[in-house]
DNA sequence: CTGTTAGCGCTTTCAG
DNA sequence: CTGAAAGCGCTAACAG
């Protein structure tokens, strides 16, 4: 590969010369600049970043770190990250968290030592004081799915409380009175809201919440089938269930229909989430939209405007979730 | 952050021996080596991993380029390649290529600019000759999904025909003689060889091939149900139909389903990949098992070999599909 | 076993 | 408007 010093004797000009027109900074005389331009092309010159970065002290890369990279909902947020990211030639250096605190930690420095110019993070398992310090320890960081206290400009968020709620109370109005539910892990902050959200809505339509008709998942698509066959053992009858995500629902649904428990017509069900598979399940999936495309964006151009000063693009922090009705679910 | 140099000052030795203990070349006393390692401990010293690539022309990292960040394919691929890589801390640098020439190339481009030390690439668009240049422009490639002339030891594929041969075969053998196939896009070389394999068990058994029982998709849902609609208004009775992909045979059923037509009792679909959100489905589809999860960790073992030095682990090349039968075929 | 000394390829004052 | 020169933080001969 040519370098920048081959570049300036070809064209008889400096280094300094070579390197204002490589980023157009300074100014250069258009003969000079033409000149430069056509000895680069000759050699098929190209900067070597590496080089650039130690110099100027910037990657040009953002770390992402993700629970996981595969499944529904990771993968269209990395897509929207990098997307965004792409056009203003920033890459993407991506790990898994696997929601696990020690191999959050680890990932995270993983990517520090990648020398990332900014992270963005989906993690659960580490505290917000952690993420706090990390702040000071002058990398920047955004978050995303969840809001760190005192740092949410930073953070891209949703109310997930409301998502539970308002999931809960569509059953209600159909008509349900007796509504089971598969949570997430009541340890991560958006299974306990969104458990949280459901207790509202009963609360609030003075239904009594009944432990026996509540079953805690960890999100996997197992975890719905064992769910549901707990619920099912409890010999309680329920009419509508509400799932702490698509994945938990569809299992859920499969366990039923095996049981042959007709959805909607015994059981109605809403997810969660919104993923693309739930139009692909028979009946389609009643749910709650999350505009996970949206956040993922946000992130992105959260970092463009606080690390690389790119400004223009409006940023929204908060998200609210709405429902959306399909053939799952129906009155009672 | 601290440099090489202060802990060098600190421990009152020279930067050469810190380098040594950092990387554990040379020979250093035990004595020296812990005056270095407790001068780093006290600093918080961590190596600046750009100026390590300066000097040593490695990055460590590798670049990935697939035509989707998300889906259920894809995130599998990612997923495992990330996995096998971080364990021997290299990391991984992502971008898509949405199956289009330009984009493909430009995104070869980008990641090569990023100083690489190797590319995975799953393209389409491109074309084997442009491959085959790109190895000889010194960077090391490694192909996942096709199979360039040539280049045999470092591609990763699997042989498609065969897939669509056996899932043909399976529904004949099941008794059925009017099978429909959606294929892929033709001009990719997967589809086309899914498509060829589907020729070949028909001729072996001595069914005529009807064209107007073939629709072509692009491996998106939506192309499933439209291609069940075209194939639908034919007209041509058929009891069994094989996809291409697993997101086309859920558009397909679900088309089927909303018009009355029962899976598998009318009739029977296979769809080819095995997603994970085939057992989702209802009735659960039968698919071709496609070990995209082996196939991309042999893809980063192949990198961890050639580039990295890594020996050990036993890579495989070429990999066979096989059936899985689920509930959406039946005999006939 | 340890230190000296050149670079790696580029950016960025500072002069001119 | 252009050039000289000093780094960025680290590695790798080469001596000793």
């Amino acid at each position: 590969m040519a370098t920048i010093y081959e570049v300036s004797e070809l064209a008889g000009v400096s280094l300094a010369t070579v390197s204002r027109v490589i980023n157009d900074s300074g100014v250069v005389s258009p003969k000079t600049r033409d000149k430069v331009i056509e000895a680069m092309r000759e050699l098929g010159y190209r900067p070597n970043t590496i080089a650039q970065s130690l110099a100027t002290k910037r990657s040009n890369s953002v770390g992402v770190l993700i629970p996981e990279l595969y499944g529904p909902f990771f993968g269209v947020i990395l897509s929207s990250i990098e997307d965004e990211l792409r056009t203003e030639s920033k890459h993407v250096i991506i790990t898994a968290g696997h929601s696990d605190e020690a191999i959050e930690k680890d990932g995270i420095e993983f990517l520090s030592s990648r020398n990332c110019d900014a992270l963005i993070l989906h993690v659960y398992a580490v505290s917000d004081e952690y993420i706090e310090q990390l702040r000071e320890s002058n990398i920047p960081i955004v978050v995303i799915g969840r809001s760190v206290p005192g740092m949410e400009s930073n953070c891209i968020s949703i109310d997930n409380e409301q998502g539970g709620y308002a999931a809960t109370k569509t059953l209600i109005e159909l008509g349900h009175r007796q509504i089971a539910t598969i949570t997430g892990p009541l340890w991560k902050n958006d299974g306990k809201r969104r458990f949280e959200g459901y207790r509202r809505a009963l609360d609030e339509f003075g239904l009594e919440f009944n432990p026996a008709l509540q079953a805690e998942g960890d999100y996997e698509e197992a975890s719905g089938r064992r769910g549901m066959r707990q619920l099912l053992e409890q010999e309680i009858p329920f009419t509508a269930l509400v799932c702490a995500n698509d994945e938990m629902a569809a299992g859920a649904v499969a366990v039923a229909q095996q049981r042959g428990i007709s959805i909607p017509d015994d059981l109605s069900v809403i997810g969660f989430d919104n993923v693309y598979f739930t139009t692909y399940m028979n009946p389609a999936l009643s749910t709650v939209h999350y505009p996970i495309e949206d956040m993922g964006r946000m992130a992105a151009r959260c970092v463009l405007r606080d690390v690389y000063g790119m400004n223009g693009k409006a940023i929204q922090n908060r998200f609210e979730p709405r429902v959306v009705r399909r053939a799952s679910t129906k009155g009672h």
